[in-house]
Parts: C-alpha cells; structure tokens; sequence
DNA sequence: GAATGGGTTTTGGTATCACCAATAGATTTT
DNA sequence: AAAATCTATTGGTGATACCAAAACCCATTC
C-alpha cells in the first residue's frame, strides 16, 4: 500500500471514488498487470468464474472488463476456448485519447497538425545527432513499396506505407515513446484523411519522398527537415479541404 | 420525456443493429459529441431512458456509459437530478493512455524521460522562433510561489506548482496539442514522483529555476534549454533511485 | 417564520436469471 | 479420410428486482 501524507489526493490514474464495485475489479486487474502477475497473452477467467471468485454479479465483472477492453489492455473473444487477453500494448490508445479532445474542442486540430510537425522535425535532430549514421534501408523499402502502390493504385496500401512511413521515421530515434506518439498522431491523421488519399497528387509524393531520403543519405538534416515540413504542410492543407 | 438543460434541444436517439451493441451505442454517442449536438456539461437521458429509446437493454446502455466515463467523456452522479455529464476535455486522457502503455511494458520509462526532455527543448525552439518575444509572467509568478512554497515547507503546493511550470512553459508556445502533451507527460512523472518530493534540493531547484528565466529574460534560449535539460535529468536520475 | 426531520421521487449501482450466438473440439456420418 | 453434426464453453443481450444516494416536498417543531 501506497504511504501519503493525510488529507492528500490519490494519484491521477486510479479515481479515488473506490465505492463503485466495477472499478475495484478494474484496480484489482491494473494491479494484477503493473505487479507482473498478469502480462501479455495471458487470459483470464471466464466471467461467470471471475464473479463467482470476486463474489459480485456477472454484469459489474463484465463493466470493468469493458473498460479495460476499452482501454486497450485486454481483448475479448467469443465461444469455446474464448475469454478476456491481455494485449500488446497500441498507439491507439494516445490516439483515442488525442481524438476524443479534439471531439471535445480541448484542443484545435491546426494545433495538432503543427505539433506534428514540429515534433517529426525534432526528431531529425535527434538523428542528426545520433553517434551513428541512421539505418536508412527501412525507409528506402518503403519507398520502393509506395512507387509499387502508386503504379498499381492500391490506395489502402498506400495508406498503410505512410503510416509505416512516419513510424520509420520515428524508429530512426530509437525512442520508443517518440514512437509511439507519432504513430498516435498518425492514425488521427490519417482517420480524417482515410477517404481522400485518391485526390492527393501521387508523384508529388514520391518525388518528396525521394528527396527526403537524398537528403537524409547525405546527412543534410536541415534539407530533410524542410522537405518533410513541406511535404506535411501539403497534407494538413489537404485536410481543410472539405 | 427526458428533461434537459434548457436552451438545447432533446437529442434524437435512434434504434440500433450490428456488431457489438453497446459499442454502437458508444460510436452514437461520440458521434453527436462530433457533430457538436451534444456538449460538455449537457446531461444524457437517464439510463432507463436512454435503454428505452434506443431499444436495447439498460444492461448495453451501461456498458457504453462506462467506456465514455472510462474515457474521459463525461462523469455520472447518482440521485435525483443526477445522470451522465458530459465532461470538458484534460490531459488525463493521455496521461492513462501512456501510463497504460508503461504498465504493458510497450515502452519505458526512460524512453519517455528523454522524450519529455526532447520536447520541452523544443518547444523552447519554437519561442525562440516566434516573432514577439514571450511573456514571462506566469513564470515569473510561478517562481515566486515556489520560493514560498520551499521556506514553508508546502509539499503538495510545490508538487502543484512543478506542474504548472512546466505548463506554462509548453503554453509559450501558444500550442493547445503541445500544452496537453506536456501536461500528461508532468502527469505521468509526477505520479511516481509525487511522495519523494521533500527529498529533492529545493535549493537547487529554485537555482535552476531562476537561472531559466533569466536566460529566458534575456532571450539565450539555448542556455535556457541547457539549464531545464540539466534540471530534468536531475529529476529522471532522482526517479531511478528507490 | 425558520429550522428540523422524515417521506417521496429520481437515478445510478448491483444482483439474478434466462436465453441467444459464436466458436472450438469431439463425434458421427458419408 | 472428409464432411457434416453435435456439444460444451463462453461472451452478448434482455429483463426484472431491489439497494443506495441525492434532491425535493412538506409537515412538524421550536
């Protein structure tokens, strides 16, 4: 048990209301998960067998299985052999959540799509620094896989590859946050931009693709920055269309 | 009929079929959150309501209420008068999402140090590129009350106050999506910092603090970025130790 | 007249029970 | 052996009842 000073809050992540029952399950498995009891793949009890152990109602067991499902934690499947899982975890998750203030107006998507920005650009420069030369062979995969797309107008494909894309770019950093949260923004992006892909000019795209890995290759990072800043200005411009 | 806020009107609620369907009550309800039919502080049909008109059990209903309440979407009280409210957007939303991911050990904590770390010298790059000079005042302001805080010996206030540094530094910027990054990342560090506050050198805290403005004041941002880098990672290093 | 105190109503929280629907594995049939 | 069928498991949904908190109303009391 957590020591603290009296009169003192609890931590932001557990609500402090405990008299609901559904979310002492939900503490309970978070618990579970955080002590390394409970990890990736691992299932769990059935739920007539968990509110039988727990000693509640099926329905309370099924509301904190929601939210953990819902946060990402856990999946479910149906029939013999089915049951609650423990997840990987997914950007998802921060995109929800990045989703869901925007829905609320909390924050602007100008706003969002400049953080973008501002944050890949950042990332050059973590490369840049970077005591080693960057693998660059992931990125030139997917380049070559996008000219494959393009010619053969697979557009869902092609909405794939720019996911991978960003994510390439990110993993150059080697920092899975950084990762994570521009993978998150991504998959925003990209749900605003889902239905449009078609209307974008394809061989602007891969000609800014090439140009960015040029100059990448030959360690001209302020090059690449500016190309890529362009290139996501185009796209955010894209978006207003509507 | 459901009695409502006066000045809206009562929302049109329609039947559902396919898939799960409490996650099609969910994607209803965010809907009319998207379309700006419903917003914060408007206040949902009662339960049994809600079942009713939308035709499905109370049991469906309630699941999807906990996942938008899990959410962050909106808040419930119980009695009289009471219902679902739907709530103004916070940090914490992606503060859980990237505590989720610690947890599933999808990332790690020192990735996500450095990130803080990263982002908020970035940040100070992009006041040093804004046109007009920032305003120091909450700063100011913020540094004033810590002092205070230190000599009477006010931990939580100091807690408090750290966070609100750092979101007043990230609102330099005058970027809503960098702001609520910032603000869940302090989150997150603070929930594991929280209760080793009084062992940290407020001294050299108020030091640093003042070293940052005036380079700050003075417009040497890159010493200003060196001074809250060197702090942060005094902070990170302090994490470590337990 | 103001304060007190207890009903009453509204509404979320929990408990049961019944049944449907999908799924995997075992069994039977062809 | 392959295909169709059965069966047990397990999540998904419906329905009903009752509890607990909260706001309101109103009679009682001082």
């Amino acid at each position: 048990m957590t020591q603290r000073s009296p009169g003192r809050p609890a931590v932001a992540f557990t609500p402090v209301r405990g008299g609901r029952t559904f979310e002492i399950v939900v503490q309970q498995i978070r618990d579970k998960l955080a002590s390394g009891e409970l990890g990736p793949g691992d299932k769990l009890p059935a739920e007539r067998d968990l509110a039988q152990h727990l000693n509640v109602s099926r329905n309370v067991v099924r509301e904190a299985l929601r939210i953990l499902e819902n946060a990402g934690l856990l999946s479910t499947r149906k029939g013999a052999h089915g049951g609650a899982f423990i997840e990987q975890g997914s950007p998802a998750l921060i995109s929800q959540a990045f989703n869901d203030l925007l829905t609320l107006n909390a924050i602007s998507l100008d706003d969002l799509l400049k953080a973008r920005e501002l944050m890949l650009g950042m990332m050059l420069d973590v490369v840049r620094d970077l005591p080693a030369a960057p693998d660059l062979g992931a990125l030139r995969n997917n380049l070559a896989e996008t000219e494959a797309a393009v010619t053969s107008g697979d557009s869902p494909r092609r909405v794939q590859l720019a996911r991978e894309f960003y994510h390439d770019v990110a993993s150059l950093t080697g920092n899975s946050a950084l990762v994570f949260t521009v993978d998150a923004q991504t998959g925003l992006v990209q749900t605003f931009l889902r239905y449009r892909v078609q209307d974008m000019d394809a061989q602007q795209l891969l000609q800014s693709r090439r140009a960015f890995l040029d100059h990448l290759a030959a360690g001209r990072f302020e090059e690449a920055k500016a190309e890529l800043g362009a290139h996501l200005r185009r796209v955010h411009k894209h978006l207003w269309r509507r």
